[in-house]
DNA sequence: TGAAATGTTGGGGCG
DNA sequence: ACGCCCCAACATTTC
């Protein structure tokens, strides 16, 4: 055991179970600082939207908090990362610094930044793989090329995983330096002007004991009937993991780990167990797709997506944003995601089809508003799934593949429950009406055009001239 | 992880 | 009894 001291480097790992940095710091040091750097310009074009570093502050809040049951403070500090650490690891003359890999271009050169950096002051860096079940590297059909296709990049992966058994909490250590820690507060994580997080902070517990109360709840209530569960709207029929698996508050491996184990015992559920980890499949295939090509969030995967002639009309942009579209269930996505930072799936490809077939809006809209919006925003994960909606994304649904709102709507929201709950204007529309409206003449309390507008393009006509532009760039 | 258009089939009404 | 038409209902193709 050295006496030494050691940093852990904390990132998208804000949780002490099952985090190989933070196990094996306390595993080999008694000396160890946990630290957070909010470095605000990090991300370039991607910096942390809105959601995202409300979300980021309380679990910043509850990581400390864990810490300090054991003894154990987080400091945290504002400013550039490697101005950041340089001054800590000279402060401190740690001897080590601990951290878990990340995969987005910018965090890959910090990395690399930080070795250099780490090497000149003589630290020695240790780096885990924290975030993922493969990393990107290395996974290659049998033609020695990556794979451009979900189904055999998965089928590949589940042959490769092998996964130790999941870390336990490491063994705290107490120890205090003279090192000062910069106030949460200060971050400036919170609305400022207007607090526009009530929806967010009536919604979410943004700390690792909710999220393995999510995790066990989702289990025993919900993993038995996943598949059909899973496209309704107007039910809870998903883990809502999304963010607590972007920000590292539960671990992906732990999650595999935990369902692989109970696939085993348990045959009846193991179809549905399948489909849950297919869907944590294609969050490793949008990792493999940003590591592999790293422009992503701004360029085509499909190049000659390029010359797509996008609408770039400013006012049918707002009215999507705003949930103003006049198509139930659109609005009912796009209001909810404003509401509580997150939207159901099956909704956010409602939307994104809108968006990108019927508006003929670039998908890169979509994506910076996803970004700004979502507690859940992740680059992989946003890039890749407006990409793969567009149909400008690898093993993209096809051009010609456009939903229909209205029947989209009567098939997962059947009985209006999930278009009442955000459009509060339709909420005494009829069954028989409520997915589309303007059929509606008669409904004491509603004339279409008064409260809830008239569709914003019909959904026909733009489904033709939509197929027609797609047909078009693609010879 | 669509939807619409088009094609096929078979039962029933009806002259 | 027979042929014809209509049109669900389902299947296949196309976008």
């Amino acid at each position: 055991m050295s006496e030494e001291v050691a940093i852990v480097w904390f990132r998208n790992d804000l949780r002490l179970l099952d985090n190989p940095a933070l196990y094996h710091a306390y595993k080999n040091y008694n000396r160890v600082i946990p630290i957070y750097i909010f470095d605000e310009n990090l991300g370039g074009n991607w910096k942390r939207g809105e959601a995202s570093k409300w979300w980021l502050h309380h679990a910043l809040f509850h990581l400390n908090r864990d810490l300090n049951k054991e003894g154990c403070t987080l400091i945290i500090k504002k400013g550039e990362t490697l101005e950041q650490l340089r001054k800590i690891l000279s402060f401190t003359k740690a001897k080590e610094i601990f951290f878990n890999s990340l995969y987005e271009l910018f965090n890959i050169k910090l990395e690399q930044e930080v070795e250099k950096l780490c090497s000149l002051l003589g630290a020695k860096v240790t780096r885990f793989k924290g975030n993922l079940l493969l990393e990107p590297w290395g996974i290659k059909n049998k033609q020695g090329n990556n794979f451009n296709a979900f189904t055999p990049y998965w089928n590949a992966c589940k042959k490769k995983v092998n996964l130790p058994s999941s870390l336990p909490k490491p063994e705290f250590k107490v120890y205090h330096i003279q090192l000062s820690s910069d106030s949460l507060d200060d971050l400036n994580l919170l609305p400022k002007k207007v607090d526009w997080a009530g929806g967010l902070r009536d919604t979410w517990e943004a700390s690792e004991k909710r999220a393995l109360q999510l995790f066990e709840t989702f289990i025993d209530n919900r993993l038995g009937d996943y598949s059909e569960l899973r496209e309704r709207p107007d039910i809870i029929g998903t883990s809502f993991l999304s963010p607590y698996l972007h920000f590292g508050q539960i671990s992906v491996e732990y999650i595999y780990n935990s369902l692989r184990f109970l696939s085993c015992r348990n045959q009846t559920l193991s179809q549905e167990i399948e489909k849950y980890l297919s869907e944590i499949g294609w969050r490793e295939f949008s990792y493999y797709l940003l590591y592999n090509f790293p422009r992503l969030p701004e360029e085509n995967f499909k190049s000659y997506f390029d010359k797509f002639p996008w609408n770039t009309d400013k006012k049918l942009l707002k009215a999507w944003q705003k949930g103003l579209t006049g198509y139930p269930i659109v609005d009912a996505g796009m209001r909810q995601l404003r509401s509580i930072g997150w939207m159901h799936n099956r909704v956010r490809m409602i939307v994104a089809s809108f968006l990108t077939k019927n508006l003929l809006i670039s998908w890169r809209e979509g994506a910076k508003w996803f970004w700004d919006n979502l507690v859940d925003a992740d680059l992989a994960n946003n890039s890749a799934n407006w990409q793969w909606v567009s149909g400008s994304g690898a093993d993209a649904a096809p051009y010609f593949r456009i939903f229909n709102p209205v029947l989209q709507g009567e098939k997962f929201d059947p009985k209006g429950e999930y278009v009442r709950k955000w459009v509060l204007e339709l909420a005494l529309l009829p069954n028989m009406n409520i997915h589309k409206p303007w059929e509606n003449f008669s409904s004491k309390g509603f004339k279409i055009g008064m409260t809830y507008p008239q569709p914003i393009v019909n959904y026909n006509i733009s489904r033709a001239h939509a197929l027609a532009i797609y047909k078009q760039i693609k010879t």
